[in-house]
DNA sequence: TAGTTTCGTTCCTTAAAAAAGAACGGTTGG
DNA sequence: CCAACCGTTCTTTTTTAAGGAACGAAACTA
């Protein structure tokens, strides 16, 4: 057997060893010895008649060469990734969509984003919750399809991401509905020393927050920060106290009027955006999300439209 | 060893089976034995967890997952080829193109068109000749960067190759120069009965020039064909028929008097393009071949300006 | 319909390739 | 200068793939 004049096998062995640098790291990390990596990692040198690496001391520093072939391995291991990502969990003419949220992300924006998805009988969704840098993790190795967040991911040549704005929402400090009609506070001014409970720090809203508010020299006083925007809906309702959040995620109470918006600012909305790597391969359940995706916000920030 | 989780030795078996259709076949273009691969192909189906192919009857037919798999297997094998081409032949700092061109293109336009590579000390050329299928076939499997040819092919939805117009030469009639000068002949009437050496007819300009004639019903006598242009070259100078073939070829007989244009049309040119396969990295000294080339032809036919 | 060829599968044996482990030697850092 | 570190090499053991023969089912032929 030739495979084609390459063994994959050799191949995989010096992209890991390439990816991390050192023998020791990579053969741990493949859970094999540092001598198979030494030999395998020579063969592949001795076929395609070019050293990988030079060896500098104790050190493995990657040649011209060795950069070419890292480059093609990257792209070759990631399309084996990728097939993998997409063949598991296909039962005969369902397609797999792995979607990755952000845990701080609004359920409400979630649900209507993916409804189409739920709808549709050939569809399998898998949805997974966790912070930013563990779905992007996760994602680069293709085991994500899709990662939604509420911040966008900076530019990064080595890794590139496609990063898609979807929509955004408005984002209000809500209260308890006064008996007579109270007029707007003035934001962030009025805020100053006023009782709120607020999204927890790694939060993209509360990054938000904290810089309106800082230059302006105004600091509430923080009574509660919570992650969980299901768990901020029952405190804004409950404790009395001024609470940021998204208004849909307290729609109904806004309706009935046991809470009222007592500030809005533009500066304050909430975004959301798809995270993807690009694919060398068409996903159509992927694509029909995203594109259903933009028109589904109403830019006036009430509840998005369902687009049943 | 994983392999992260995928064994690319029974990949690419599958893909040759996949390729071929048959196990026997693929058996022995990779030169090994049917029981060989029918054991991998049945545990690469094990790990993936479902079938690659119905085993319907003594055939195998894919599966949809199976079709998938097989493009994935593709993209990951061409990759492997692209890059071993690239490797082979690039010693410290050097890079090798390797152009396959059609033995029927004119040698004067190859070497206008390389003349910039030539001069280049860091590239190493290797230029093969052929014919357009066996070119194409060598270029399907990265074997060749570009392959030049005189005409187009047609967009194959299942390979699909670039093809990029070049540009084109004046093609004409030459005879004798005769000792007082005649007025040019009608094309194509004018022939009609008279001696000609023409190119094969395998040579794309053949094609054009019988097709011309057919349509007015006209016939020259042929006396002879021949596909290499040099050789033309000389039966133009020495035999004394009409003769098709591009100005440039005969432009040192053209200007000492020899030979004369006894015709031209519009309707015959020789075009050029360079037909790759869409590259999924970049091939600096391709690009700059092929970025230089367009300017490099006198639409009017004669000399390309060459490049100093 | 019976005989024959073709083609994929399975089982078993043989051959090849990779892994593990130990010993070696150069490098780094205190 | 010593000790820890890290890659290399060599030998042995284990794993994996190849080869060959027997088998069975389908297709082709007469």
């Amino acid at each position: 057997m030739d495979l084609g004049q390459l063994n994959f096998h050799h191949l995989y062995y010096f992209w890991q060893v390439a990816r991390h640098g050192h023998l020791t790291q990579a053969a741990q990390a493949v859970h094999t010895s540092q001598s198979a990596l030494s030999a395998q990692i020579r063969q592949l040198e001795d076929r395609l008649g070019e050293p990988l690496f030079l060896r500098e001391g104790r050190r493995l520093v990657l040649t011209d060469a060795g950069r070419l072939v890292q480059s093609y391995a990257e792209g070759i291991f990631g399309l084996g990734q990728e097939m993998l990502g997409r063949l598991q969990g296909r039962a005969q003419g369902m397609t797999r969509l792995r979607v990755g949220s952000v845990a701080t992300l609004s359920r409400n924006y979630q649900e209507n984003l993916l409804r189409p998805l739920l709808a549709d009988p050939q569809v399998v969704l898998t949805l997974e919750s966790g912070t930013l840098d563990t779905l992007l993790a996760r994602l680069v190795q293709h085991q994500l399809d899709v990662v939604l967040a509420n911040e966008s991911v900076p530019a990064d040549p080595q890794q590139p991401l496609r990063c898609r704005w979807l929509g955004s929402q408005a984002v209000s400090i809500v209260g308890p509905a006064s008996p007579r009609r109270t007029r707007a506070l003035r934001l962030p001014h009025d805020l100053h020393g006023r009782e709120m409970a607020l999204p927890g720090p790694r939060h993209a809203l509360r990054g938000q927050f904290d810089a309106l508010c800082a230059s302006a020299g105004v600091s509430p006083k923080l009574r509660a920060e919570v992650d969980d925007m299901a768990m901020l809906r029952l405190i804004a309702r409950d404790s009395g106290w001024l609470t940021l959040l998204p208004e849909v995620v307290v729609q109904d109470e806004l309706r009935d009027g046991r809470l009222a918006i007592a500030a809005r600012s533009e500066a304050l909305r909430e975004n959301f955006y798809a995270i993807t790597v690009p694919r060398r391969h068409r996903h159509d359940a992927l694509e029909r999300l995203l594109d259903g995706a933009a028109g589904d916000l109403d830019p006036a920030g009430h509840t998005p439209a369902s687009p049943a």
